[in-house]
DNA sequence: CTTAAACATTTTAAGCTTAAAATATTTATC
DNA sequence: GATAAATATTTTAAGCTTAAAATGTTTAAG
């Protein structure tokens, strides 16, 4: 006779302080696939940071910018439109503008018709730097992901965006709960 | 006749600055998968954190933390073991497990029989908070991921800890390059 | 025993990040 | 035209994070 095999959705009671008593029977798939995602990106992420401090001497942060930068228009662009495309606060693109503009990378302008605001582009040599890094940045990319083929690269893809859709419906759903939605 | 399909792993030439030029014609689907991988983690992170924030005044680094010693047995585990198991600095431990102490959640003890080190453990009061967060955590992610069903939570979970393993290969392999590995 | 090496942690300097307050400018209302 | 509201950005205070240097302690070699 064997004993009924565990369903390994569900926390099992055997280690771990309070919180895995609290936790105990209840499914925590979706828990695991989370950490499986924050491992994973993490992973990649620190390579990535490694890899343009060492080849470029550049931040994550300061190539992100750049990217944004890169792929605005001649004018660049604002920094609320940064500070919205890249999801950072306003004083982070303060921060992380000022010390691009020290290195020579961009460059700011404020227009005569509104001097509230502020144009930010890329300079003839921060453009090249960009275009430099980018494509060390996507073989970088390739090599860190090579182990997966191209099915899995799609399906993984296709899976990661669906996941994004449905958190960002929870997202703004709890975000309606807080002020007063229309119904 | 229609004109060929393009190849949507393709980079396109349409639009962008230096850098989309630098890279066209490139196999993009990796790098597109991995903004994909961290736009969703991303979000998942800030709701997290901002939930974590608004119900307990705590932040992820100390909630992070706090894991880590609720699984651990009574005596707790020492600064390097932190250090490892969460993948920060040492002095990173050092800021966080000074907060949490200041806050009475932890405290700090060093045998006798080597001053060197210090094991860290949860308080009484510590493990009771953690235990609550623990509850709200899993049910928050189980919120924010409702949206994919039992087999794409195991799709995804399979494919990211496939794509986390062969990362973690490659981050090796260019460690060893460095240091001289042995052939 | 003395000294050097190894080990564990803390400190420091620099940078990233946020929320909230402050500043400066423009637009709308009376 | 004065005033209020809206808009765009910067500043500030607090916390997270790292790499590198410094500190204190233990172990190993002689």
């Amino acid at each position: 006779m064997s004993a009924p095999a565990p369903d390994p959705r569900r926390a099992e009671e055997t280690a771990g302080g309070a919180a895995a008593a609290a936790v105990a029977g209840r499914d925590v798939s979706r828990l695991r696939l989370w950490l499986r995602m924050l491992d994973g990106s993490n992973l990649v992420q620190r390579a990535i940071r490694q890899r343009l401090r060492d080849a470029y001497n550049v931040t994550l942060p300061r190539f992100d910018l750049m990217a944004a930068l890169d792929r605005a228009g001649p004018d660049g662009m604002t920094m609320g439109q940064l500070s919205r495309r890249l999801r950072v606060s306003n004083g982070n693109v303060t921060a992380v503008v000022d010390r691009l503009a020290k290195e020579g990378a961009v460059v700011r302008r404020s227009p005569p018709e509104d001097r509230r605001t502020s144009f930010i582009a890329l300079t003839e040599e921060g453009r090249r730097q960009f275009a430099e890094m980018a494509v060390a940045h996507l073989g970088w990319i390739d090599d860190l992901l090579a182990g997966l083929d191209d099915a899995e690269v799609a399906e993984l893809t296709r899976l990661m965006e669906k996941a994004r859709t449905t958190a960002q419906a929870r997202v703004d759903a709890a975000a309606g709960e807080q002020t007063g939605e229309p119904r």
